[in-house]
DNA sequence: TCTCCAACTGCAAATGATTTGCAATTAGGT
DNA sequence: ACCTAATTGCAAATCATTTGCAGTTGGAGA
């Protein structure tokens, strides 16, 4: 497992609580539930694994999609596709754009951070060559770890 | 549009042959019907849009999906994956791995291929550095097409 | 502190892509 | 031509995610 300290946990709650005044939004139980669970999780969690790490019976499922879609739009939640139909976040530390990769394992599913993104210049290269304006670009690694390795 | 000379149509259907008689499949109607279509085709095609360029009534949409995994476990077809929830295919001609990598607009959901790839000495730094094998990626790219620009 | 309403929530039903069970059909090896 | 495993159509089932609706609640303002 590797370390990456994602919550400066003792932030969250006011960060949250003006991102969501600013849009008229409420700071409701199950939004601050949520963040506590992201702040402990150092890898992206799906829905439904946040779904179920919260307090049994807090929370409807659908109330944590509502959240995260929310979450999202203000800009405390990143999004994470690994192409297996299934949408995972981190939570966002302030002032950070969560721009990341990461290497997961077609075995396991453990999932390592990548933190260098050597992108930049391509993405200007490619946006130059192509007429295109505000490239980003989506990128995860897939391989088998050191665990997944031994046939065991 | 970009040119992108995808189909030796010719091979196409000898060689659909030979890879189905290996595995004891047979060569069908509409995996005839999928080749040809995609054949044609120099972007990548969502299963809808491949039913939906086959002749009314020809097959089922369930065959088409069936016939996707098949063609895709022979080998003849490339699966991408935008990430709006719909797989994509693009027909491989022979000895392609397919390997390549596109730019979406986000606009206009226009798709350009992007021939190099600059990622087989990083995939070995990742893979070395994290101890994993048969390190793989997926990487797109999106952005706002010339024509998206204008204001209309 | 009390009011009030837009923002939330739970629940169940709706979506949309994709898969699957099953009985009827067919390609292709012998 | 025959025979059987591979295919297919169709409908029902999955799965992740969204949405309609009626009841609940956070928080700005009186």
């Amino acid at each position: 497992m590797k370390a990456h300290s994602h919550a400066p946990q003792r932030r969250a709650l006011p960060d949250l609580a003006d991102r969501l005044r600013r849009k008229s939004r409420k700071v409701t139980g199950p939004r601050q539930a949520i963040l506590e669970i992201l702040g402990q999780q150092a890898h992206p969690m799906s829905t439904k694994e946040i779904f179920g790490a919260l307090p049994p019976g807090d929370c409807d499922l659908a109330t944590v999609y509502r959240s995260m879609r929310l979450l999202e739009s203000v800009g405390m939640m990143k999004r994470f596709d690994f192409g297996d139909g299934v949408a995972r976040f981190e939570l966002l530390s302030e002032g950070d754009d969560g721009h990341h990769h990461h290497l997961v394992c077609t075995g396991c599913a453990e999932v390592i951070e990548i933190e260098e993104c050597f992108m930049r210049e391509l993405e200007e290269r490619i946006a130059a060559s192509n007429g295109f304006k505000a490239v980003t670009h989506k990128l995860e690694f897939f391989g088998v770890c050191p665990e997944c390795q031994q046939p065991e």
